[in-house]
RNA sequence: GCCCAGAUAGCUCAGUCGGUAGAGCAGAGGACUGAAAAUCCUCGUGUCGGCGGUUCGAUUCCGUCUCUGGGCA
């Protein structure tokens, strides 16, 4: 007997968090985030984290637990949300998994087996610099002495996979390409309802940019200068979208016009590439088209199909 | 009114010593398994402002008109 769940994803700005309250609501749920960035106290606006008084007395689970200068990951979200899936079992209730970050979901979903090495700072740095002399070429040739398969997968110019690569066989002394495709082969241990919200895209493009224009008039200036004078803008939280952006523009390297203009588009991108994400790796998902249904509509489509199954 | 500079892809612009044109951005599609709001890959036909002229052939040269900047009055 597989354990039930139900997965609420979707681009950013598709109305994710308004649905899966409405839906907790009416099953007796309780939310994890699947979200790399609202993890982080202090950063809210830019992170359209969930208001207090909109959680509706409904737990959220991974969001507000680690301070901006402390690491996140898959594979610490993957041991903290396997925790409160069994905490809210325990009370008899039913876990929903909510968020944007396809891959924090799919580490879920296969429970991905992340062995228990530490990231080697030392190494990537080492291997980047490697990258940068004597270019990324060399990196990958380096790559196919320890695991050519991986080659066949993974683009030379994207360093950063590479580097993974080199480190993960160093750290286990077996190629990545192998695990992975060990991994991907692997059953769920959970019976899911997989809910994939959408929109049509100019309309999802749309309610990106005036999310925008509401995050600046409701202080995301004034956030971002607040968490610049206590962290490191080079730290990963910081790094997310709204934070680096604003982050230049504090710096004086850009102006106002010219951060807003470039957070918006790199928002649509990144919605984009969570929608490319979805199509392949969201096999069985039920998509749901917000452009024709409104809240409560959709969250009743999500009830029958969860009670279908 | 006169002078000068422009008018080329959705936008910013390059270019063709005359043989119907190409970059960046936007946009689209894709990959992804310990930074993922990250990282990376692929995709460029458009009356080359309108109308005439020269020419085998004009987006390119010439004339003219329209529009947009800038300057002089």
């Amino acid at each position: 007997m597989k354990k039930p769940l139900i997965i609420i994803a979707g681009p950013t700005a598709c109305g994710k968090t308004a649905v899966s309250v409405e839906l907790a609501k009416k099953i007796n749920g309780e939310i994890i985030s699947a979200d790399s960035m609202q993890i982080y106290k202090f950063m809210n606006i830019g992170t359209a984290k969930i208001l207090e008084e909109e959680k509706q007395g409904i737990a959220h689970y991974l969001i507000d637990e680690l301070y901006p200068d402390e690491e996140y990951s898959v594979a610490i979200f993957q041991n903290m949300a396997k925790r409160y899936y069994e905490k809210i079992c325990g009370k008899g209730k039913v876990p929903i998994l909510v968020g944007g970050t396809g891959f924090y979901i799919n580490a879920f979903v296969n429970d991905t087996n992340f062995d228990e090495t530490e990231n080697s700072y030392k190494l990537r740095n080492n291997l980047r610099e490697i990258a940068n002399q004597q270019g990324s070429d060399f990196l990958f040739e380096m790559l196919r002495k320890c695991d050519p398969k991986s080659c066949d997968i993974i683009h030379p110019n994207n360093i950063k996979k590479v580097i993974r690569a080199i480190e993960y066989f160093e750290q286990t002394g077996q190629p990545i390409s192998e695990h992975n495709k060990t991994e991907k082969e692997k059953n769920s241990p959970y019976d899911t309802t997989f809910i994939v919200l959408n929109m049509e895209r100019n309309i999802l493009y749309e309610k990106i940019n005036k999310r925008i224009d509401v995050m600046l008039e409701n202080g995301l200036i004034f956030e971002v200068s607040e968490l610049l004078r206590k962290y490191e803008p080079n730290l990963i939280s910081m790094q997310g979208l709204g934070y680096k952006e604003i982050v230049s523009y504090l710096q004086g390297k850009i102006s106002l016009e010219e951060a807003i203009y470039i957070l918006k588009r790199d928002t649509r991108h990144f919605a984009k590439r969570q929608i490319t994400w979805f199509k392949h790796q969201a096999k069985d998902a039920k998509w749901i088209d917000m452009t024709s249904y409104d809240i409560l509509e959709a969250v009743d489509e999500i009830y029958h199909f969860y009670k279908e199954i």
